[in-house]
DNA sequence: ACATATTTTTAGATAAGACTAAAAAAAATA
DNA sequence: TATTTTTTTTAGTCTTATCTAAAAATATGT
């Protein structure tokens, strides 16, 4: 029986790397520490307290003044959050019927539980899903995203068409929305007009025709065929 | 849409009450400041600290060097916590292929999730299960137990037989042990021979004969037939 | 009943993680 | 470049949940 070491982290810690992740494809210098404060709805003096312990664990880098960067051990520890996560949500909406606007916050608990057992025999329990119910990618064991070509519906042209693959907010005020329009992963979605003065668009969906605003199609991914 | 007030306890606090919980089981009298320390591995000035804090918030009844007794509030918390964590416990083995001396360590962290709606759908995914993979009760959503006749194999005269439905000790040595020697819930077990001496028995079980010590005998409930 | 042993509580300390207020550094602007 | 604004850090405080060591209460044994 091998006895291997595997360090742990408190949910803070865990929290606070998957937030430095998240903040990190946007970002290509260091992150923040205002930005990290934002995200996780706390203060900066205490993100400057958490960040020299997580530097001190070699998890980021971290310099005064400088912003953050994740290390690849820290890259590793984050994605397997994110991983964890996004399986959860899966396992919530295919297994458990929750609706897509529901996941989020007991993913957030599910997230931090430690068990490397639980979390495979979970991912083939639910047959290795790539995506979570709101189309973003599930980093496999090694932090590796499966790419999708997809750009936000704001950028396609009168007449082009694709398939909805996901959103760029998550907000389950949002996800109800789309609910009520009836649009959801999967569905196709084709533009006949778009509008110069307020970006807003008129599509086809389910045959149907509808108007949606700039700020819809700004959240909304879409993968053209 | 009914917003009604849940209250929200630690981690710590839930594992106080669900220690006190199963101690109570046990004694008439209040559960001593020792026994929680023992059963939770802390100090029993840690207990003394929590249990003031339990009594302040009306899960227990706590008077100084008199031990706790829990509140109906408290039983009602607690039940809750050990319905979580047996129903946890089913899906561990049912549904994500772990065995039965692998699953408490992930329950005793998963039953701390916030979320009443997962409790409710899990529970119907697991086509509402009335007892754990140790054949303990899982208590319905009011607290209450469905009683099991159940008796220690210990108890068993020569010549009686029964069902195996249950242990007394869920440690995984001893759940391992009764896997190296064939004994699973649901099995039959024939006393053929009982020894006055050290109270060993000679067992049937799958048309195999066995011998089996006191201490086994007695972490092992039979259902009399 | 009295001395001893055990249990329980108190008092004070520590660590993690958060906060406020103020100081210091960096960035923006005139 | 000098000044102002913004960002970040420091210093000190708070809460929760632990701990150790010592004091107080209860239980036990002769």
């Amino acid at each position: 029986m091998s006895s291997k070491y595997v360090p742990m982290f408190t949910s803070s810690e865990e929290n606070y790397l998957k937030a430095i992740y998240h903040l990190e494809i946007d970002v290509d210098k260091g992150v923040s520490t205002n930005a990290i404060a934002e995200k996780l709805v706390t203060k900066a003096s205490s993100v400057t307290d958490m960040v020299k312990k997580l530097s001190e664990k070699e998890l980021i880098i971290y310099k005064k003044y400088q912003g953050v960067t994740l290390t690849n051990f820290g890259k590793k520890i984050a994605s397997s959050i994110v991983r964890k996560h996004r399986l959860w949500e899966v396992f919530l909406v295919e297994k458990l019927n929750f609706s897509w606007d529901e996941v989020h916050d007991v993913a957030e608990q599910l997230e931090h539980i430690k068990s490397p057992k639980l979390i495979n025999q979970l991912d083939i329990f639910l047959g290795f899903p790539s995506q979570d119910p709101h189309g973003d990618p599930i980093p496999d064991t090694d932090g590796n995203l499966k790419v999708v070509e997809k750009r936000l519906l704001s950028t396609l042209l009168k007449n082009e068409s694709g398939i909805c693959v996901g959103v760029n907010d998550s907000s389950s005020e949002f996800l109800q929305f789309l609910d009520k329009k009836g649009i959801t992963l999967g569905k196709q979605i084709k533009v006949l007009e778009k509008e110069n003065f307020d970006g807003s668009l008129f599509i086809t969906i389910d045959q149907k025709k509808l108007s949606i605003s700039n700020k819809i199609a700004n959240n909304l991914y879409i993968q053209k065929q």
